[in-house]
DNA sequence: TTATATACGACTAAATTAGTCGTAATTATT
DNA sequence: AATAATTACGACTAATTTAGTCGTATATAA
């Protein structure tokens, strides 16, 4: 429980490997995955959902590759969590109503406060403070 | 990613309902399963592991059934949490090093902070948190 | 033209979580 | 003593989520 997925993990390692490059240097997603042991389609992805909501850039053909362009001080991590996975909420009903349970549900209240404490922990943390 | 289980949802539930009983009052898994819609043999299950750990209390035999005991401010939640589901960390090499990339990890030491972020929240919170 | 990239959706596999079932033991009630 | 209601517990199945693969298209440097 509480776990966050290797999408985030892979997420986070690569984007600590694109920061440690040089300015405008690029790595591409076969190099990366080589370097951590992350297979290799699955690291693509992610950096291309990372490229689609411009967190990194993408080159595209042969010498392409990735790079950091947004300053790492400036990407919130709530914001970053629920680029890669969605919303995040200890529970579904954070966010989601469709619960049938709710009429009867006598530990929301408490359960929205422990939520609103990570997102506020999650909210205090940028990118930096993990790919530093 | 970030979510507590239904194992933990239903143990917060049943308890909160225990800790509304009169002192002395039993309720039954029956009960109580069917009060909130959750089902009978998950919900025993759940009550029997929170009696093995004696958070609460068993009474056997017909017109048995459970009882809270320990004052609900004494029981810290990452105890509870991890009574519940084992080890609470949001990645596992917090505990297990059984990890084939931990040479290559760049990220352990921020998210190890992480971790103890979450854990120290979670170990200024009791149990009378969630259920008062 | 070829080799090496990104882009992306569909698919499969693995792992985790949720829920069910069978059987035994205990005890209040009749 | 028999019965019904209950806890105890492990084995099993089902559902959901997460992880990973594959096929195909497109772009571009060499």
């Amino acid at each position: 429980m509480l776990k966050i997925t290797r999408k985030v993990e892979y997420a986070l390692i690569a984007l600590r490997h694109l920061q440690a490059n040089k300015e405008g240097q690029l790595s591409s997603a076969k190099e990366i995955a080589e370097a951590y042991g992350i297979p290799q389609e699955l690291l693509a992805k992610i950096l291309q959902r990372l490229a689609r909501e411009d967190i990194i850039i993408s080159v595209k053909g042969a010498a392409g590759g990735y790079k950091l362009v947004t300053d790492p001080n400036t990407i919130n991590m709530t914001k970053f969590f629920e680029i890669m996975e969605g919303p995040m909420g200890i529970m579904d009903c954070y966010f989601d109503s469709g619960c049938n349970q709710l009429h009867t549900c006598t530990i929301r209240t408490p359960i929205n406060r422990i939520n609103d404490s990570i997102r506020s922990m999650f909210n205090k943390m940028t990118l930096a403070d993990i790919t530093y």
